[in-house]
DNA sequence: CTGAAAGCGCTTACAG
DNA sequence: CTGAAAGCGCTTACAG
């Protein structure tokens, strides 16, 4: 490929020159000499390269992205805006999907780092990721869930604890007398706050009987243990589910029944995937703020201020068919 | 961040050394001298440049992905395989977003390119996409769709006109007389394959009458086609649809008009993402060999020989409840 | 407005 | 087994 130096004799100038035209600047150039500049790389197919950009200028303006699996549509609609968000502010979006191994997620850190990437997204596998090494390389963190305040990284999440408290609470109003909870597979601060809030709402209620299950974030592993809770003796006449990617299961799993939802089981899912709302039924849920959150990342990334910044975002729960309304909410 | 060079210094050798430690070669190391080195890597917390040794080694073990939209399940699905493919070859999968915008693609093959990445894997949102200025960038690109054989590049695809043949016959053999076809929204080298396979289906089939609509490919626009549609006179008995995306707002318009699937409407989709197995009802689709996609896909880029490669890969129909068998077939 | 030159942080023949 | 040095392709003070 064509180098900026070929550029420069074809052009009949220096290789400072051919950098002030594709970078205008930092000094002016004549319109002349840029006019040749620009005929020579367009002959020559001249493509700037990026790494020795980069590794001269110490700067790559890109963020890396870890999600724990790209094919889950949260993670899907959080990439799509996160690309967005980072392509308005000038920088590439690279994603890696650590398939839920934590052994991945760090070779993935580590990858990002030795690329001197800007800053760093990530949806941690694990509760209390160890993210030391990434703060001592200089490279800012801000993770979209719950994160211990010691950790030196930000965080940026919606409140977890009140948004169950609410969901659960919603399911109470409909006149549910036995409500499950169908949880995240190990105890993170996510799950512990999905918990909390749950539990909140159901020892404020008397009389409500409350149950606990928990699965993979998948459908496939909501779909295996909704299908024997659902069958038991004691199946709950509603679920709130802590994931729309465990909804859906749930909802498969009480169709593979026959169980009408929700006329049998009302399901509440969380999360706010576009995908909610043409479940069968269309499935009431807590919406996170996706594009607040992507945009909100980029700029604390950008910033990297000094302090570590811990914000919680507005979320919205959106009744539709699944829990019981036979009419969707507005908006 | 420390450098080879503050490595070098503080184990009292040369950078030299340093580059043989870290690379395992190409000259060996003494175990003394190695010891040293690690020893001073590790309390420097050193991390070597990817960008430096991308410049300087002249090749960056990158590869690149674009698809139309990463919260699409299925492109989801691709991304993961190709990323498990990659990391298996040593490669580290970048993966971008075209948002469904010719142009955007058209700027991240650019961005690709500057970084030179050392192949492409091309899901294009167009028809016929410009790719001679990848090729001239010397850069092996291979699509994941039908290509026209005289574009430079290579394609990867299973053979979408057997597939719609063989799905639409499958709702023939049902006995199902009238047949829709909901396609995918452009007139693209795939949506014609799509609209083959499904004419010669019908016009061997005596009796059975075909139409045939529309959609963007997501659950919404094709939710909103087929609420139309099924609501219609015309509603047909089975419908074939191009995408498991779209057929996903089928079922969801089918449920929302109280229309039962398949008994009142028998449907089809394509793709054979995770997710089809666990709709309400589970979808019957034509399985994309997805794993043996991506591995190939990586294969192909990396031997980068001269000629471009096309293949075929075998799919797999698969039926669930959506069709109108009552058990899923083995597998 | 323009050019010669140093430097970014690596890798790799080359010489010893 | 090890080191000095050139080079990868840019950017950017510095000097003119």
């Amino acid at each position: 490929m064509a180098t900026g130096r070929d550029v420069a004799e074809r052009a009949g100038t220096s290789t400072a020159v051919v950098s002030y035209v594709f970078n205008n600047g930092p000094r002016n150039v004549s319109p002349a000499t840029r006019e040749r500049v620009l005929r020579a790389a367009a002959e020559l197919n001249y493509r700037p390269n990026a790494l020795a950009r980069a590794l001269s200028a110490g700067k790559t303006l890109s963020v890396g992205l870890i999600v724990p699996d790209i094919a889950n549509p949260y993670f899907g609609e959080v990439s799509r805006a996160l690309e967005t968000a980072a392509t308005a502010r000038g920088r590439l979006l690279l994603i890696a999907d650590s398939a839920g191994s934590e052994e991945q997620e760090l070779q993935q850190l580590s990858s990002f780092i030795e690329r001197r990437v800007d800053g760093i997204v990530l949806v941690s596998v694990s509760d209390d990721p160890q993210l030391g090494f990434v703060a001592e390389a200089g490279i800012p963190i801000v993770a979209l869930h719950p994160l211990d305040l010691d950790q030196p990284a930000s965080s940026l999440t919606i409140d977890y604890d009140h948004a169950a408290e609410e969901a659960t609470q919603h399911l109470v109003g409909h006149g549910y007398r036995t409500i499950g909870l169908l949880n995240g597979p190990t105890d993170s601060a996510g799950s512990r706050q999905h918990a909390a809030g749950f539990t909140r709402a159901i020892l404020r209620s008397p009389g409500v009987q409350a149950s606990e299950r928990r699965s993979e974030t998948s459908r496939g592993d909501a779909a295996r243990v909704a299908l024997q809770w659902l069958a038991s003796g004691d199946r709950p006449r509603a679920i709130y589910v802590a994931t729309d990617e465990q909804a859906f299961g749930v909802l498969y799993a009480a169709a593979e029944l026959g169980l009408h939802v929700p006329d049998d089981v009302a399901v509440v899912g969380f999360d706010g995937t576009a995908h909610s709302r043409y479940a069968v039924p269309s499935l009431s849920t807590v919406q996170q703020p996706i594009p607040e959150l992507a945009t909100r990342a980029i700029e604390v990334l950008i910033a990297a201020e000094d302090a570590h910044v811990h914000e919680t975002l507005p979320h919205r729960f959106v009744a539709r068919r699944s829990c019981g309304w036979h009419a969707e909410v507005a908006g």
